[in-house]
RNA sequence: GGCGCCAUAGCCAAGUGGUAAGGCAGAGGUCUGCAAAACCUUUAUUCCCCGGUUCAAAUCCGGGUGGUGCCUCCA
């Protein structure tokens, strides 16, 4: 499988470091508020190399975070916490919102068929770990101790900086208005890895800790957690591109200064979702959740469509006119697929290969999802058994997870009907059918304007006139 | 100011040195009383611009232009 990583900007050939089992590290969501669908454009894209990993053959242990402390809306004096945030917005408690918006986001991932990471755990679960990898970089010189936060001192790295070539000098400090600069870092990159601070009073998460009561940095969870359950190597760290500097440039300091060598080999980060106006983010507001999308119509299936026509690096542009083509087109082939679900004629072996190659080459092409739809699109259209398609399409879709062989809950029939008005109805098809025997057009289009009106098409098959409640 | 990413038809988009996949929309057709649906056919002499390398460039190199992201809130 060929990966693109971010760190050496190069696609390489994925090697795993132990090539039994794959280790996958997601940054998982900060629940401080609902996940809008730019935010699982990720998840979306880090579920399908998880299972594209998986279909190519190897194992994988997969873990995921989940920020529920220590994320501050800016650093310095002025800093509170997010989920500080989220809970006086609410008027609950930081456990309360913590609760909500993950339950919330859990949901999300279920509706979009996306697998659970095996390993999910709360920032608040692993304060030990952080206070043991934080207690080793003080003693190693890697950490001091300044007002009264712990901070990484990032001039004892020789290279700090790994998704590209800036240097120091490059950085401005409080690039965004916002930023005040922290007096007591020693370096202007220098990050916090525990909190004491008496402003933080009103916290109300705290723990103690050899250097008093106080709360972890944002970056030092996912350090703490992947290595607490991965293990000191990992293969694969995703995460937003947004997350490349100062978080992951930052997990990374602080790992590899505890573990004493190189740490991730492959980081894989996904491009946003924009609008018009830019990327889509909480803190802009007026973003959109999966929820408000099923609402205008569109199922996550239809969303999670689109975002895989495109490549996880590219930035990709959301609109509702590239959702209504995401729609048409699932809708498409979901009806194309109903009629192989007969299985009828042999399952040939050869083709079924020569298909499930195309497939497993598109994935591993650096993740190839636009390939990888355009195969299966391929063998509906292929002069094969519908056997064989069926089998292709079943195995396609356990990367996929697009719903392709589930069983329509029938749209026929009208679900919400009662038996009275599918009789009424029934009885009108039945009219308008004996009016266009008898060639009267005008009350059998009459009687197709009425129901229309009342939200029933009626569609003419080869069967006989179906009807469709909108 | 610095560091990245991206640029392919009306829209989305694949392609990573050998002569432009696929999807949506559009056009034409089959079917139909007409529709709708379905199916078939068709749609880029050219890949942001200017140079260069090569027998050969959307693809490699150099220089521009535009969009977007990051530089202590973000996936």
């Amino acid at each position: 499988m060929k990966l693109y990583n971010s760190e050496s900007r190069l696609i390489e050939e994925f090697i795993p470091h132990n090539k039994n089992e794959v280790t996958l590290y997601t940054c998982g969501p900060t629940v401080y508020h609902f996940a809008h669908i730019g935010n699982l454009r990720s998840y979306i894209m880090e579920d399908i190399l998880e299972r594209a990993i998986t279909y190519l053959g190897y194992k994988v242990k997969r873990a995921m975070n989940i920020t529920d402390v220590g994320h501050l809306a800016s650093d310095g004096d002025t800093g509170e916490d997010r989920m500080l945030i989220g809970a006086k917005r609410e008027h609950k408690t930081i456990l309360e919102i913590a609760n909500e918006y993950t339950q919330a986001f859990k949901k999300d991932c279920e509706a979009l068929n996306l697998k659970w990471p095996s390993i999910v755990v709360p920032a608040t679960d692993c304060i030990e770990n952080y206070i043991k990898i934080i207690s080793k970089l003080l003693e190693s010189g890697y950490a001091y101790k300044a007002g009264e936060n712990i901070y990484f001192d990032t001039s004892k790295l020789e290279n700090y900086y790994r998704f590209g070539n800036q240097t120091s000098d490059d950085m401005l400090v409080g690039a965004r208005e916002t930023v005040d600069e922290d007096k007591n870092k020693r370096n202007k990159n220098d990050f916090v890895l525990w909190f004491t601070k008496s402003k933080f009073e009103n916290h109300a998460l705290k723990w103690d800790s050899p250097w008093g009561v106080g709360y972890p940095g944002w970056h030092i969870e996912c350090s703490g957690i992947s290595n607490k359950y991965l293990g000191e190597f990992l293969d694969i760290h995703c995460g937003g591109v947004d997350n490349k500097f100062p978080h992951h440039t930052n997990e990374i300091a602080q790992t590899e200064s505890y573990v004493g060598h190189k740490w991730c080999n492959y980081w894989f980060h996904v491009e946003h979702l924009n609008t018009a106006s830019g990327k889509m983010s909480k803190s802009k507001g007026g973003f959109t959740t999966l929820t408000s999308l099923v609402e205008g119509g569109y199922s996550p299936m239809v969303y999670k469509f689109f975002c895989l026509q495109s490549h996880y690096r590219k930035p990709l542009m959301f609109s509702i006119e590239g959702l209504d083509s995401a729609k048409t087109a699932y809708n498409k082939l979901l009806k194309r697929i109903e009629p192989i679900k007969a299985r009828d004629g042999k399952l040939d072996k050869v083709i079924f290969e020569e298909y499930n190659n195309n497939f497993k080459n598109a994935l591993s092409n650096d993740l190839n999802t636009a390939q990888a739809l355009t195969v299966l699109f391929d063998v509906l259209k292929a002069n094969i058994s519908n056997a064989t398609k069926v089998e292709l399409v079943k195995n396609f879709d356990t990367v996929l997870n697009l719903d392709l062989l589930k069983e329509n809950e029938t749209k026929e029939e009208g679900s919400n009907l009662t038996k009275e008005e599918i009789a009424r109805i029934e009885k009108l098809i039945k009219e308008r059918a004996e009016a266009k025997q008898n060639k009267n057009y005008a009350r059998a289009d009459e009687i197709r304007a009425s129901l229309f009106k009342e939200g029933i098409e009626l569609i003419d098959t080869k069967e006989g006139t179906k009807f469709i409640k909108k």
